[in-house]
DNA sequence: ATCCTCCCCTAC
DNA sequence: TAAGGTAGGGGAGGAT
């Protein structure tokens, strides 16, 4: 393997490589003597196998090199990179994966050649760990192969590590090698043997062995009966029913019991306990699970999925992004087409700048000017949460979208952090798209601050060099359309005005330039995109920008509509200033840059063609860069450096969702099977629930899950997954559902096939999917009944086969039977004809329909209602402390009690009476003993704390404070510390309220 | 060739 | 403390 620099994992291969190789002849030799006497099954795997050991400089001369055709490896170097290209190599997963699944495995999915640079890092430190303990699986040569048999298990055995993990275990290791490690706890005993039994051939086998030889571990479409709930033995001191995982029931109790030798009982109370110093030979979830804090946040927790849902910026990015393509895709479905006498279109995209951080900005003069960061937590220092948006002044800084926390405060130590706010963002995307839609062709939404907009109605075409050719040559455009740069500017005026916040704009002559204008206009301004695609003009433009735009702020005159005339003659004075354009420090575009384009490709062109920038991939030849990429992949590179991209917008007019899909990887942490139902309940309900709202069934059911993997030590994002295995499987329901009992008893039964130790389970995701049926080219995620493409309650239905013939067709534009089979629909009429002769900007227009479609679009924002309760309810008990004439009864404890939020004025403080303590403290505590919501209890004490500390606090009245009533204070201190005392009870600490 | 299936990758 | 979701394009390998 390549040695590189600028890899954070180097460090950590190159350690075990040397360990490894210092071991690798010996451990090989006990290795095949092991095999030699493996179980039956093995052989009967690899029946016909020849083996031999990789890593001399030759093949062993009793094999002929052309008998070879799979080689078994961790990595190569280039050299045999080289000498084995022609080979098939795989990784010793496939082997250890095999056994496992008592079958011969398909191949490519181990294939070291494949991902020469995916994960190879992370793979190859992996398998060198293991290789270390059980190193027959490295490598090896493989000629021959057995019949395959049994079913197919399909699971992919890639590590899973983003970069910040990468970058974070690197530095691990690099800078305290010694530090105590989550898996470095004592467990690792039992994590070792299981990882054996994961990684090692040699014992697998002889696990194997010791298994029922008749097959107990294989993988057949039945669930092994002794792995269903009923039947699964709970170990008493574990307080889980223990699952014996890739385990054989005799080995695994020797596990058990081992495990729990060095360590103590663990039940409820005594999990919660912190072990004070020593090892901790717990399993790593366990530990993670007895801080209560953990366990209050986690998959165990009751109604989990719920709140996580509720927090998960990604969830509502998603959400938010499927209900905008819907309700676009409806209205758009619902209004005549536009239709295009040009060839050349011209697109608009449309993308807030620093949306999460402008939102919070938005009315606060004295945030603008300071580095923010949009961020979960209180922002303590520490913290480490994710930044999803950051704003300009902490781009500065080198912060930027999605860093960790600590990461960034190490660039930006003045970074504040602003709390989310998800309602508000929702109804600023609501007002954008309203604007958007009132003053475009056609419409794609790409994401809650960002869209895809034809505008070629609605503009003059100004393309080429000097802007006003077109114009010039007779093209004019209709008194309806305006010059490009005044319609963003239009655009963005009405953006800011109605949302407060930013936005860039670019125009170009396709979705690419678009894209690529919007980028180079950031912040805050907008950009227009003059070459044609593929012209020399743009190819020069792409290689490097020497000039920015910047305007002002959107400012315009209110009767700045510009008429073709004055359109006309102003673009020949003033080509330049199409775009406001201020010198830059030329910063050429990177192939990153490039939609499309992301880390593994960019890293791809990097190491095999040393191609970093777009001026250095345009002089590659599309032929190389299919090689390197594939076919597609290397065309699109190919045409998107010099500006060429066909594609159209996909407004989802005539499309429908494929999937629909529900995934947690964070929190995940389970102690016994129970749980784990529960928790894939909640998630076929999820998915269930987003099947009913857009009224389709699917029929194929993917369960995914993601397996801890010990291997692999080091901190991660907390109650992160971690390092993680994936593996998948796919099953059919016997017909289309959207029932979430049957979505989670598929689930749950492929995820019983993987016979998982539920401590190791670290993500579950549950998708539910198009079946094709064969000879219908239709997606089989129908439609229930009443939406059945074949019923015709839809306005512009069309013969199916017309409407795969227009999407297939290029160019959409013009075509002859389109207009007759676009069918007008009667209300969409007016405000399309309020829209075109008008050379304003249009106004949004008031489509009910269209905005009520929207307002249902509040995914999951129930917390600001939650606690608008709370407050209602402690205002209520509060008001009861209060001094009322006369004081006498104590109504106030359920929310229930009086309404009387009005009575607040002429009430005297004059501080709690012991009654009123007493009844918190009882209410406080039922929610901490039943309702277990430490959250709550938190956000209660909190409260009061805060009035006690600031309102009217003090005793307002000291001559009132006659032997029945107390301060405040003291009425906290007797509250906090009862409170406190229970959850110390059950939780075996206190609760920081901080 | 072309289709299908199981992934990986990308974007926000 | 913290909330690492999700749909869809496309590649590789095998089936047809
Ligand atoms: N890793 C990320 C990237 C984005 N987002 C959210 C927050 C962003 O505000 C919003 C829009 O994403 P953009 O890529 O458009 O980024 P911004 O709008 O923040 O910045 P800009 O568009 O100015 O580059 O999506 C996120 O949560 N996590
Ligand atoms: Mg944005």
């Amino acid at each position: 393997m390549q040695e590189q620099e600028d890899d954070p994992y180097a460090a950590v291969e190159y350690r075990d490589y040397a360990s490894y190789f210092r071991n690798k002849r010996q451990k090989l030799q006990n290795q095949n003597d092991e095999r030699a006497s493996a179980a039956p099954n093995v052989s009967q795997i690899f029946e016909g196998v020849i083996v031999y050991v990789n890593g001399y400089t030759d093949p062993p001369s009793h094999l002929s090199k052309s008998q070879i055709t799979h080689i078994i490896a961790s990595n190569l170097t280039q050299a045999k990179m080289k000498e084995f290209k022609n080979y098939k190599v795989a990784k010793p997963e496939w082997v250890v994966e095999s056994i496992k699944a008592n079958t011969l495995l398909p191949w490519h999915r181990f294939n070291v050649l494949r991902t020469p640079s995916s994960f190879p890092k992370l793979e190859s430190s992996m398998n060198l760990k293991a290789s270390q303990r059980s190193p027959i699986a490295t490598d090896l040569a493989v000629s021959g192969v057995a019949p395959i048999s049994g079913s197919e298990l399909q699971d992919s055995s890639l590590g899973y590590l983003d970069e910040n993990e990468n970058d974070m275990i690197a530095s691990l290791l690099d800078q305290h090698p010694d530090v105590q490690h989550e898996s470095d706890f004592g467990l690792d005993q039992r994590n070792q043997s299981l990882e054996h039994s994961n990684t090692s051939a040699t014992n697998n086998g002889m696990m194997l062995d010791k298994a029922d030889p008749t097959g107990a571990l294989s993988l057949d479409d039945s669930v092994n009966p002794s792995l269903s709930i009923e039947n699964q033995p709970t170990d008493p001191l574990k307080g889980h029913p223990y699952t014996p995982s890739l385990i054989p029931p005799d080995l695994s109790k020797e596990l058990a019991s081992k495990r729990r030798e060095p360590s103590v009982p663990i039940d409820q109370t005594e999990s919660l306990q912190m072990q004070p110093g020593g090892v901790d030979n717990r399993h790593p979830t366990l530990i993670e699970l007895s801080v209560p804090w953990n366990r209050l946040n986690s998959s165990v927790q009751p109604g989990f999925v719920e709140k996580y849902y509720q927090s998960s910026r990604l969830h509502y990015l998603s959400a938010w992004k499927a209900k905008l393509r819907e309700v676009t895709a409806l209205y758009q479905k619902k209004r005549p087409t536009v239709l295009s006498k040009s060839k050349v279109r011209m697109i608009m995209h449309v993308d807030f700048d620093c949306f999460f951080a402008s939102v919070a900005s938005r009315g606060k003069p004295e945030l603008v000017d300071k580095p923010i960061g949009v961020a979960h937590g209180s922002g303590g220092s520490t913290s480490n949460s994710e930044i999803a948006s950051c704003n300009y002044k902490a781009r500065e800084f080198g912060v930027k979208n999605g860093m960790h926390l600590k990461s960034a405060r190490a660039l930006c130590p003045d970074l504040v952090v602003v709390p989310y706010e998800f309602q508000q963002y929702e109804d600023i995307s609501i007002e954008f798209y309203k604007i958007l839609l009132g003053n475009s062709d056609e419409l794609q939404a790409v994401s809650v601050d960002e869209a895809l907009v034809d505008v070629t109605s609605k503009c003059f075409p100004c393309w080429g060099s000097k802007g006003g050719a077109a114009i010039k040559s007779g093209q004019l455009g209709t008194p309806a359309q305006l010059h490009p740069k005044v319609f963003a500017q239009k655009i963005r005026e009405r953006i800011y005005e109605t949302t407060g916040c930013h936005a860039s704009v670019g125009i170009g002559p396709n979705v690419l330039l678009a894209k690529l204008a919007t980028k180079r206009a950031k912040p805050h301004g907008q950009y227009i995109w003059q070459g044609a695609p593929g012209s020399e003009e743009t190819i020069l433009e792409l290689q490097g920008p020497q000039t920015i735009l910047t305007t002002a702020p959107p400012v315009i005159a209110p009767d700045a509509a510009v008429s073709i005339d004055d359109a006309s003659s102003q673009s020949q004075q003033d080509d330049e200033l199409i775009n406001t354009k201020v010198t830059q420090p030329a910063k050429r575009l990177g192939v990153k840059d490039l939609p499309g384009v992301g880390s593994k490709i960019t890293r791809e062109l990097e190491e095999r063609l040393s191609v970093s920038t777009i001026l250095e991939l345009q002089k590659v030849t599309r032929e190389v860069l299919q090689q390197v990429c594939g076919a597609k992949t290397g065309d699109m590179l190919y045409k998107y450096c010099r500006g060429i991209d066909d594609s159209t917008l996909e407004s989802d007019r005539d499309k429908a969702r494929q999937s629909v899909s529900a995934e947690i990887s964070w929190g995940v942490r389970f102690e016994n099977q129970i749980q784990v139902e529960v928790f894939v309940n909640d998630l076929a309900m999820e998915v269930s629930r987003r099947l009913i709202e857009i009224d389709m069934k699917g029929r194929s059911v993917v369960m995914k899950v993601m397996k801890r993997n010990p291997a692999v030590k080091g901190h991660w994002k907390h109650l992160g997954h971690g390092p993680v295995d994936q593996f998948a499987r796919t099953g059919q329901l016997s017909a289309f559902t959207d029932d979430p009992n049957l979505i989670a008893k598929e689930s749950l039964k492929l995820l019983q096939q993987f016979n998982f130790d539920v401590l190791d389970i670290r993500e579950t995701y549950e998708n539910i999917a198009a079946e094709i049926l064969k000879g219908e080219g239709d997606s089989a995620l129908t439609k229930n009944e009443y939406g059945n493409p074949d019923g015709s309650t839809r306005h512009d239905d069309k013969p199916k086969s017309e409407e795969w013939k227009e999407l297939e067709a290029v160019d959409p534009v013009g075509q002859e039977d389109q207009g007759n089979d676009t069918v007008i629909d009667q209300d969409t009429d007016n405000a399309q004809q309020q829209d075109l002769p008008s050379p304003q900007i249009c106004k949004e227009e008031d489509t009910a329909e269209w905005v009520e479609a929207m307002q249902s679009m509040r995914p999951r924002l129930l917390e600001c209602r939650e606690i608008g309760e709370l407050r209602g309810l402690v205002d209520a008990w509060k008001e009861s402390t209060l001094l009322r004439l006369p004081q006498s009864t104590r109504e106030a404890e359920g929310g229930s009690s009086s309404r009387s939020s009005s009575g607040q004025t002429g009430l005297i403080d004059i501080g709690p009476c012991p009654e009123d303590v007493e009844q918190f403290i009882e209410f406080v505590v039922q929610v901490v003993e039943m309702e277990r919501d430490l959250e709550r209890v938190r956000l209660l004490l909190s409260w009061l704390l805060r009035r006690v500390q600031a309102g009217g606090i003090p005793p307002a009245h000291p001559e009132l404070l006659e032997g029945h009533r107390m301060t405040w204070d003291a009425a906290w201190e007797v509250i906090s510390g009862a409170v406190q005392e229970r959850v110390a009870m059950l939780y075996g600490g206190s609760l920081s309220l901080s």
